[in-house]
DNA sequence: CCCGTCACCCAAAGCGCTTTGAAAGCACTT
DNA sequence: AAGTGCTTTCAAAGCGCTTTGGGTGACGGG
């Protein structure tokens, strides 16, 4: 049933019709609430196709994932995003288009849903640090909103991330007030922007304390639990092993997890352990009692906040960048306790020796 | 840069523009040359909605995301499907549509689709037995393909599923070869089919042998590391305790190796552990060299079929309903090894009291 | 010389909607 | 009786594309 049909069967013209249905104020009352009642009998809904070439506008927004051709990895905090927007979306009346591309063809993709007009505005993913799409969709000239930010970036864009710098500088310090002084840190790779900002709250807050940081103990790679589990064993076998372990993703976490059970050590007790909790559904380190202590933060609500921004600046593109900065909670749990044997002096010496 | 346009820049009609673009035979190989390179140099591009809104092809698939309400999980297979899916949809020049809905309304979600008239199909995830969506779908009259099957429902359909009965028999049987007697098995949620399926193959194979499966080793629940863990510590905690695990995630097995090895016990000698294996990307259990022993099939490689077959469909609607089954490779990890204990006699004795 | 065939190209209709500009109806004023 | 302002409705143009149903000119056969 479209448009034409309906207004045929109302004894209307279609102009009324669609200002009935659109609540333009030139249609009475009266005839409103015929039209919409007829709209909903026969179950009409607007060809959103049409209505899209008439109107200018999509009612969509476009998602471009990017796949890495090299390490065919797809982002895991993905799927929780697009869900937390989709909720938004949905309850607006917008849809959301994905576009898996490789690496390389991001640009064109881009471009190309410009062109063929099927989104009003972009989100953009896992900003790198100076991301070569901002600028991109700049010149493009649609709306978008970067889930994260892009140091060395100029273009003034607009943006939503967790201050993932402060809750580094938190979870470190809270390391350091339990006493602990050897902190390792397994980061996500470094290109990505968050990883940046929090390898920097961890240094912050180690110079905070005039600690020097060790190399030895600050690694970045793919957020796996292997990684997570061989980069926390190769620590712990280190002749001054690290007391605390401060982990971007629960993945990573569950590995550390691993090397130090495996070791007969107890997460907590023995080493503490601290991980960045995206909230992923489906690792569960949810609820009141997590397992983890954790800097937490929504990527979901990440998701709904974001999308709810697009869709404002979709509606008011001249209310210029506009940006949102999420503090991340930090969350007690059983995996962090006071750093043993608090006299490094000791402890240092007991490993003085090289073996194994 | 629209079609009026670059005719007019080429002093050519729309029609002639149209069809040499299009690869329609009326068209002097000459002009089609000279259309095409001009195209390309001003990058013009169809806009969709308007060819969508002529043609009454959407040139997109819609996926149907149901959110529980209850346990808030974002299946986390989804995100490798969908990269997969997508990666056949950008070469066909399709686009997909997602729509995140919560669970109940997922029929409006169907219906509203269609009526809005931007998908041309739909593929659904998840089917549960008896799912209803399959019926709605088949009334609605767009193609589409279901990644799995739905145990139950008597309306034809498309799908393809791993076969996850036999990979389950399979996995079963290779433990039993092992000497293992008592098998555990942690499923996921047995309303989804797919955890239906490998019930059936795992009871099928303990039958083949004459064993009675043991209620108190099987479990299902949402797939995560935390039950894994605690199911398989329970179990281990048993007074005939499993000497092997078949788990249905890589989360799952992960949650169990760490019950195991928190025990002191080595994963692979003293207890098995077998998992089906969606290779997704970021749980990486992948490579040649795999941490478990594993029934593999990729879901994102699934999603890249499920797409052809859907594209194949909507292409040649009456071919009918069609079918792929895909078998899963049994891979070896070191995960598993024999039964501790060969003289099973001895240990059945101990196990012959009614318990429990 | 005419006509039928091709090969090539075009004008125009139509997809289903929004929106402009105008008309019709009505109640008042003047 | 005509004009005014207001509300309510409508016809028609247009969004950018595809596709139908011709046209036009060249060519060869009758």
């Amino acid at each position: 049933m479209n448009l034409r049909q309906l207004a045929a069967h109302l004894g209307l013209s279609q102009t009324t019709v669609s200002r009935a249905l659109n609540g333009y104020p030139e249609v009475s009352e009266e005839t409103r609430r015929r039209v919409v009642e007829a709209a909903r009998a026969v179950g009409y809904r607007p060809n959103m196709r049409a209505r899209g070439l008439a109107t200018g506008r999509a009612m969509a927004i476009g998602h471009v994932i990017p796949v890495s051709t090299r390490h065919e990895i797809v982002n895991p905090v993905f799927a929780d995003f697009i869900a937390g927007a989709g909720e938004t979306y949905s309850q607006a009346g917008y849809d959301m288009v994905l576009s898996v591309v490789p690496d390389r063809e991001v640009a064109r993709a881009y471009r190309e849903m410009k062109a063929k007009g099927n989104v009003d505005g972009f989100i953009v993913h896992g900003p790198k640090r100076d991301d070569a799409r901002i600028p991109l969709l700049a010149e493009l000239g649609l709306p978008f909103v970067v889930h994260g930010r892009a140091s060395g970036v100029q273009t003034p864009y607009s943006w939503l991330d967790v201050n993932n710098r402060r809750a580094f500088v938190r979870a470190t310090d809270f390391l350091l007030d339990l006493g602990h002084r050897r902190i390792a840190l397994l980061n996500g790779l470094e290109d990505m922007d968050f990883a940046i900002r929090r390898r920097e709250g961890y240094l912050t807050a180690l110079q905070g304390r005039g600690i020097d940081p060790d190399p030895a103990l600050m690694r970045s790679a793919e957020m796996t639990e292997t990684y997570g589990h061989d980069a926390a064993e190769q620590m712990l076998n280190l002749p001054d092993p690290p007391t605390a372990f401060l982990a971007s993703s629960v993945l990573i976490a569950m590995g550390v997890r691993r090397a130090i059970e495996t070791r007969g050590l107890r997460m907590g007790k023995d080493i503490s352990v601290v991980t960045h909790d995206d909230e992923l559904s489906y690792l569960g380190n949810g609820g009141a009692d997590p397992l983890f202590t954790a800097t937490r933060s929504s990527v979901r609500e990440a998701g709904r906040q974001a999308a709810a921004m697009l869709l404002q600046l979709i509606a008011n593109p001249q209310s210029g960048p506009v940006d949102r900065l999420l503090e991340a909670g930090l969350i007690l749990g059983r995996s962090t306790g006071p750093a043993p044997r608090p006299k490094s002096s000791a402890h240092r010496s007991t490993t003085s020796e090289p073996g194994e």
